[in-house]
DNA sequence: TTTAGCTTGTGAAGAAATTCACAAGATCGT
DNA sequence: ACGATCTTGTGAATTTCTTCACAAGCTAAA
């Protein structure tokens, strides 16, 4: 299958929140105008985005929002449960813990992380912490796809490693450092700091 | 001035991580090779970023690490101290207040609004929490440059419109919704959501 | 059935970002 | 002082991504 750009899978998610609002609006077809209205971008690139997994619109008309979003979901994955556990039970973890958009979307988190002894057995938001010990013999029970990274910044290395070796092939680390990885194994950061900068630069040059 | 690319700059903020790690680790030198290899990018490209604001190294040496690093805060304009306010005082609005990455690097924090009267008047993380109603008279009066939005998704239109129409020219908005705004105000959105879609998209395509 | 009015899907064109490749400097050891 | 060895800075080539532009298809109204 040809490569598809990363940003091309983010526009992707973009285009089935916006089907999901209109479906709950209760609107049945939309064109990529509309669309590209809503995320800011222009007709042609949604066409073109679409246009990489098939041909789902009907000219003249536009998209069907329920089969459109369906097709989406499919793309990215979403028909199935994803099974997520946080490395890292302070105040990111918890707040990830907490995030209803997880569950909402098929993201299913299993269990918390910590190296705390402190921590250990207690709930973080109704998820149980776990020592970090225990790691690999879970993920072999538990099967998680994903794990979530929100170690402080110099443990994060150390950490994915060992999530590696466990076999997990997917990561999303909220620790503000580069991390290295395998390459069948996929990580997205996110980096707040990285972000803050660039509207630093952005007050700076106009 | 030539626009710079956002990818540009998010690899200079990178950069600048690598060199204040080289320079606590008291090395005084590095080569664009060393730094692409951090990066996870090509000597080529570090070359060609730090070329569209000067020459900084020297032929056969590389980069003086305590100057390189002056410069990309120069560029990045992290000379100045940037001031913060935090729209939504829940979970995340917690984990930012909490985190120390943004005072270390000249973000100071200044308050914290929700609409929540309940909340109102106490701290989060040490930070005073407002009503959202003084937000106007405050920003006149304390001209924060950046806002933080964390309020649920269906407030953070209405939420980022009152910012804007405050004065302020800049928002990091952690809502999972696309938002509207003039030219002249640079919004930057992180979407966990959309992270965790793009890497169940590369589960399911491999 | 025909016509007018939309909107898709997609090659081709254009723009933007990345990589190549090498001349030009700088250092070091002899 | 000279040659060997590095590494930068940067036009040019290449690759990737976006936009253009239009034929093709669908609907609705007359």
């Amino acid at each position: 299958m040809k490569r598809i750009a990363d940003s091309t899978v983010r526009r992707l998610s973009a285009y089935l929140r916006f089907l999901e609002d209109f479906e709950a609006r209760g609107l049945s077809t939309i064109s990529s105008d509309e669309l590209a209205r809503q995320g800011g971008t222009t007709s042609a690139q949604v066409r073109k985005d679409l246009s990489f997994f098939g041909s789902f619109g009907k000219r003249g008309l536009g998209y069907s929002v329920p089969e459109l979003s369906t097709r989406l979901r499919e793309i990215l994955g979403l028909g199935r449960e994803w099974r997520v556990i946080i490395l890292g039970a302070g105040k990111i973890g918890a707040a990830l813990a907490h995030y209803e958009g997880f569950r909402q979307r098929g993201f299913q988190i299993l269990a918390a992380y910590d190296s705390n002894p402190e921590k250990v057995g207690r709930k973080l938001e109704g998820i149980p912490v776990r020592g970090i010990a225990h790691l690999e013999r879970d993920v072999a029970k538990e099967k998680p796809d994903i794990a979530v990274i929100t170690v402080p910044a110099d443990a994060a290395q150390q950490t994915l490693d060992l999530v590696v070796r466990a076999g997990i092939k997917a990561a999303l680390n909220f620790a503000p450092t580069q991390l290295h990885a395998p390459a069948d194994v996929t990580v997205k950061t996110v980096n707040m700091a990285m972000e803050l900068e660039g509207l630093s630069f952005a007050l700076v040059n106009r």
